[in-house]
DNA sequence: TATTGTTATACTCTATAACTATA
DNA sequence: TATAGTTATAGAGTATAACAATA
C-alpha cells in the first residue's frame, strides 16, 4: 500500500484531511462507546456543558450539522437525562441547550476518554507541532469561506 | 456562534479536524459534481490513473474504506468506462485497477476542479503553511497507529 | 418576510458478517 | 488457515423540502 503514497493523491490536502479525520473519528467513537456516546453526541454534550447556553441553531452552525440532525441528537441526550432544552426568554422560537448534573459528570469522564484516544493518535507529533496543527486548522475551520 | 469558540471543544484537534474535513468534503463534492464524480470516486480514479496498478485491497487500505465499498465504487467507475479491472498475473485472486483513456482524460479536468476548490478553502494560509499542514497530516495519516 | 425548531424522506457513508476462489 | 473479492444488510451521517410558531 505504501507505494500509493507516491501517487499525486497523497499530496492533496483534502485527501490527507479525510484520511486523518477517518482515523480520528474511528478512535474517538471507540473511546466514547464505553460511555454510551459517539463523537457527535459528545460534541453536543461538550457545548451544552460549556456554559455558553447555545441555541440549537448555533449548535448546528458550529458543528456543521443540519438543524434537523441536532434535533435528533438532543432528543437522544435528553432521553438519557444528560441535557435539557430551556426556552430562550429573549426569543420564544429558540431553545437553549444546557447540561444536567448527570451530563456534566458524564462529560468529565468522556472528555478524558476522548483525550486519551486523541493522545494516542497524535503522539507521533511533539507538543509544539500539535499546537501548530490546531492553530492552522482553526484558521481554515473558521475562515469566512466556511 | 462565534462565542462557542471559547468552549473547550474548539481546542480539541479531533473537532477541528472534523469541521475542516466537513468543509473540504463539501467543497470537493460540489466541484466534482459537474464531472459526475464525488470525492470518493475521484480518489479511486486518481489512484487508478497513478500507474501504480493498485489492487482493490490496496485501494481499501489507502482510502480507509471497507473492501466491499471499493467494489461498489469500481463497479460505478467501470460502468462509466473510466477504469477497468485487470487480473493480477501474480495472484489470481486479485484484481488490479487501471484507468482507461477516458478515465485519464476525466481525471485531468476533475483534478483541476478539485484543486480549485481546495485553493479557495486553503487560501487563508500562505503556501508555506499549506505545505507544513500537509507534512503534519501525512505524519498522522500514515503513522503505524492507523 | 425571515428564522427556529421540527418532521419526513431519500441518499450516502460506515461497519459487519458470510460466501467463493484462490493462496 | 489465511487472503482477495463479492454480496447482503443494518446503522450512522448528509442533504432537502415543507410546516407551525414566532420574530
Amino acid at each position: 500500500m505504501d507505494r500509493l503514497r507516491e501517487s499525486g493523491l497523497a499530496d492533496e490536502l483534502s485527501f490527507l484531511l479525510a484520511r486523518t479525520n477517518a482515523l480520528s473519528l474511528a478512535a474517538g467513537n471507540v473511546a466514547l462507546a464505553a460511555h454510551g456516546l459517539r463523537v457527535r453526541s459528545y460534541s453536543v454534550l461538550a457545548l451544552a456543558v460549556s456554559g455558553e447556553r447555545p441555541s440549537q441553531r448555533e449548535l448546528a452552525d458550529f458543528l456543521r450539522l443540519d438543524p434537523s440532525q441536532v434535533v435528533a441528537l438532543i432528543d437522544e441526550l435528553q432521553a438519557d437525562g444528560l441535557v435539557e432544552r430551556q426556552p430562550d426568554p429573549r426569543d420564544r422560537r429558540a431553545n437553549v441547550v444546557v447540561a444536567t448534573d448527570a451530563g456534566v459528570r458524564l462529560h468529565r469522564v468522556a472528555h478524558h476518554a476522548a483525550r486519551a484516544a486523541e493522545e494516542r493518535l497524535y503522539s507521533v507529533l511533539d507538543e509544539e507541532t500539535q499546537d501548530r496543527l490546531a492553530a492552522i486548522l482553526r484558521e481554515i475551520a473558521f475562515s469566512s469561506r466556511g
